[in-house]
DNA sequence: CTATGAGTCAATAATCTGCTCCAGA
DNA sequence: ATTATTGACTCATAG
């Protein structure tokens, strides 16, 4: 079947688009452009991109024992994965990454150039991820920004059955020659699309599909009713193996299982039991207390509101036959392999503000993870939905809505950026860039879909690409952006200061509008609503049943900027900041409210924390561009308590030591010690005491963790002093002198791997700035004699 | 005594939100 | 199923 992608992998360097079933073996395309690549030539490198960390990590495995013989390392570079930057590839034949990580690699593209210019193969796995609303537009400027710095770029794309894969062919474009020719005599533009249908799938799938009468239009009447019908459709198909169900919602799930564990309780005792429950002693101890009271039916759910442990449990127990039957979120139908006999896809609709009907592309995926090539012959899929949808899904062999781009909704932020790489560039350089983009080649056929703003019903994508531009640039302008110059009597343009700041801290165009609203001498609760506010965020929102936890935390004495009550995601965010800044226990609060949402809370803290800090490092540069030394002060000690997710004075701050968590923070603040301070000057002995840790050498490894914490003294002294007698000014020189008075060395990086670096910022008591430097650890050892102000 | 506001209670109306990834001087 | 809103009601308090 695959011969002849085969043979064009290996036979030719020409690009490759491939279409076809989920886990019909795609992979091995890969693996034979990567074979040509290594047989062909000593230095030249191959990029695996994958949509997941998952699937990534996935990769590396397999294809570091495969490639071993053929001495061909394989890196992976992940958010997950320890190396930082691109030097850890310097010596790998074939590197692993995901988009967004790439990106941040690529956007420092001349630093890299050593390794990057090596790389003449790109793999794209799972390109019909272009759709995704946040993510697709990542891949779709990675690409073109490779195709553009790279000669010779041999591109291999593999997508999931879409009916538009011949644009992806068209976007990804042909690395031919003017001298290779196609059919047709002309020269080759598109890249070579091959396209397999259902019938290449490894297990046939059998698919059934229900109607049920929704008769008041009220999904959620409905969407309640689904789940009592599932045990049947089980007792039917399931033939006694596992069972994969789709439901729309967290909460759907967990429902959908309680109801089948109940109904497996009553066939029990009927003696008509519908599947073997797992041993008593093969059951896991989950943290979530709902889910063991499942297991011993052999009934789980699964999605992104459960603690990772408790994820990597169910998965595991679904995998080795201990869970029968897994009701999962939207969480499993991509990314790691977890396969079914009979897949269930309990409703088709989603609730987005109101119920929507899922993508075909959605439901596909879902479909694909029936039937399990190593056990069954065959797979069974069964979607449950509304009677007047039953036709559109008994006709739906392969999915009929095309892949569309999303570059269009977040293109300012990228245009920043490429703008912000090049020494100079143009609007018409601009222009260029788009036309090779997907969003145009969707532009072309489907114009109207992009409801580009001012391109009124015109049908011409040239026109649509002009006014896109026209639109850009006036935005650009218009928040300073934007540097005109002319050279040689052309107009070229530039990236401001500003410029430069939203495309180097990654943050969205609408955030960064915000942050330059910040009136000048912000306090510290307007940088908290400012940061609450941003659009990093706006996924999180307050779930059902909540809102009465996030009330009750409000009303601690710990909460230093309370909002008048909860209403809405922002003032529960700004209780999550903080209620973790100070300390608070939240876990428990959730516990003697009912622990649902305990894990939700933490993935959610994680969330916000991993991106707080790089907001508002940029609104501490946005302030001290305006010279504003109020706010940027308040913003570095906001990037500060963040960053160590503590209020500077806090007991907090004593988590950043290895092995304190929430329990020994508590003990030891009880105890009286309340800063990393406090522990230095502490007995070893009486901390191992206090935390009851006594084997080898617990509280002298912590004493000494906390020593080895930089300590720093500020000295002023006025060195002139001049006064003007007609008017009220005064000059005052400050030298200020900065002295490490520890004498234990201190680690240039710290325990995350993030660079320490030091902040001195001088300002007014009136807040206006005088002085700020960023420098490092090492310059600032280097300077021990400080600038002259 | 009365107007006012805070607080309580119960009835009733409104609402209910998947997943994933990344950002160094 | 949970939460928000509403309106009737009580009670304390200032004028």
């Amino acid at each position: 079947m695959q011969s002849t992608v085969l043979s064009t992998a290996f036979e030719t360097k020409s690009n490759i688009v491939v279409s076809a079933p989920t886990s019909s073996g795609k992979t091995v395309i890969f693996e034979i452009a990567i074979a040509r690549l290594l047989y062909t030539t000593q230095q030249q490198k191959a990029l695996y991109l994958a949509p997941t960390k998952g699937l990534c990590s996935e990769r590396t495995k397999d294809w570091a024992a495969k490639f071993q013989h053929l001495n061909a390392p394989v890196v992976e570079l992940t958010g997950d994965s320890n190396a930082l930057g691109l030097a850890s590839a310097k010596d790998a034949r074939i590197i692993i990454s995901t988009p967004e990580k790439w990106d941040y690699i690529t956007r420092r593209w001349s630093k890299n150039d050593h390794i990057l210019r090596h790389i003449k193969l790109l793999l794209i796995d799972e390109v019909h991820f272009l759709r995704e609303r946040n993510r697709g537009p990542c891949l779709e400027v990675l690409v073109s920004r490779m195709k553009d710095k790279v000669d010779d770029l041999r591109v291999i794309a593999l997508s999931a059955t879409v009916p538009n894969a011949d644009d992806i062919a068209e976007w990804v474009g042909s690395n031919a020659t003017d001298s290779d020719i196609d059919e047709c005599g002309s020269p080759k533009t598109t890249a070579d699309l091959f396209t397999f249908g259902e019938t290449y799938r490894p297990c046939p799938l059998r698919k059934y599909v229900y109607g049920y009468a929704n008769p008041e239009g009220d999904y959620w009447k409905l969407e309640g009713n689904l789940n009592s019908r599932i045990m049947q459709i089980i007792q039917e198909h399931a033939n006694g193996r596992p069972v994969l169900i789709f439901a729309p919602m967290r909460k759907s799930a967990s429902n959908a299982a309680e109801v089948l564990a109940n109904e497996f309780d009553r066939l029990c005792e009927a003696r008509n039991r519908p599947w073997d429950p797992p041993l008593p002693s093969m059951t896991a101890n989950y943290d979530d207390p709902n889910l063991n009271e499942l297991a011993p039916r052999g009934v789980a759910y699964h999605h992104a509101g459960l603690s990772p442990r408790d994820k990597r449990l169910v998965e595991s127990a679904f995998l080795e036959g201990r869970c029968f039957v897994l009701v999962s979120t939207s969480s499993l139908a991509v990314g790691v392999n977890l396969p079914a006999y009979l897949v269930i896809i309990r409703g088709t609709k989603l609730y987005q503000g109101q119920w929507t009907e899922m993508d075909d592309l959605d439901i596909l995926q879902m479909m694909g993870r029936a039937g399990r090539p190593q056990f069954d012959r065959e797979g069974v899929c069964v979607i449950m939905t509304e009677n007047n949808r039953k036709d559109y899904y008994v006709a739906m062999a392969r999915g009929e809505t095309p892949i569309e781009s999303t570059l269009h909704l977040s293109l300012i932020e990228h245009v920043n950026a490429e703008i912000g790489q090049r020494e100079s560039c143009s609007q018409d350089f601009v222009e260029n860039w788009l036309r090779g983009t997907f969003l145009f080649v969707r532009m072309k056929k489907n114009l109207r879909h992009y409801q580009i703003e001012g391109a009124g019903g015109m049908n011409d994508p040239e026109h649509g690409v002009q006014n896109l531009s026209r639109h850009l640039f006036k935005s650009l302008r218009e928040h300073e952006l934007l540097l005109d110059a002319t050279q040689d009597g052309r107009s070229e343009i530039a990236c401001s200061h500003y410029g430069d700041l939203l495309a180097s801290y990654f943050i969205s165009f609408k955030t960064f509008l915000r942050l330059l609203r910040v009136k000048r001498g912000a306090s510290t609760s307007d940088i908290l609503q400012v940061l609450c506010l941003a659009e990093e965020f706006c996924e999180i929102r307050i779930r059902h049943g909540e809102k009465g936890v996030w009330n009750k935390i409000r009303t601690l004495s710990q909460i230093r900027f309370p909002p008048k009550k909860v209403t809405n995601a922002t003032d529960k965010l700004s209780i999550l900041i903080q209620a973790v800044l100070a300390g608070v226990n939240v876990l428990d609060i959730f516990k003697e409210e009912g622990e649902v949402f305990k894990a939700g809370f933490q993935s959610e803290a994680r969330l916000v924390f991993r991106q707080a800090p790089r907001i508002l490092k940029c609104l501490v540069d946005i302030a001290v561009h305006r010279e504003d030394g109020k706010t940027a002060k308040d913003a570095s000690e906001l990037v500060r308590s963040t960053s160590g997710q503590a209020w500077d004075s806090s007991p907090a701050t004593l988590r950043q030591l290895d092995n304190i968590g929430e329990k020994y923070m508590q003990l030891l603040s009880e105890a009286g010690i309340k800063s990393i301070g406090d522990v230095a000057d502490s007995d070893p002995l009486r901390m191992e005491h206090l935390l009851n840790r006594r084997s080898s050498n617990f509280g002298f490894k912590l004493v000494q963790q906390a020593r080895s914490f930089p300590d720093l003294d500020l000295m002023i002294s006025e060195v002139k002093h001049k006064r003007f007698d007609d008017c009220v000014e005064s000059r005052i020189e400050l030298a200020i002198d900065l002295k490490n008075s520890n004498k234990e060395v201190i680690n240039v990086w710290t325990a995350e791997k993030q660079p320490r670096y030091i902040i001195c910022l001088t300002t007014s008591s009136e807040g206006e700035l005088f002085d700020y430097r960023r420098m490092s650890r090492q310059t600032f050892q280097n300077c021990l004699q400080a600038p002259q102000i």
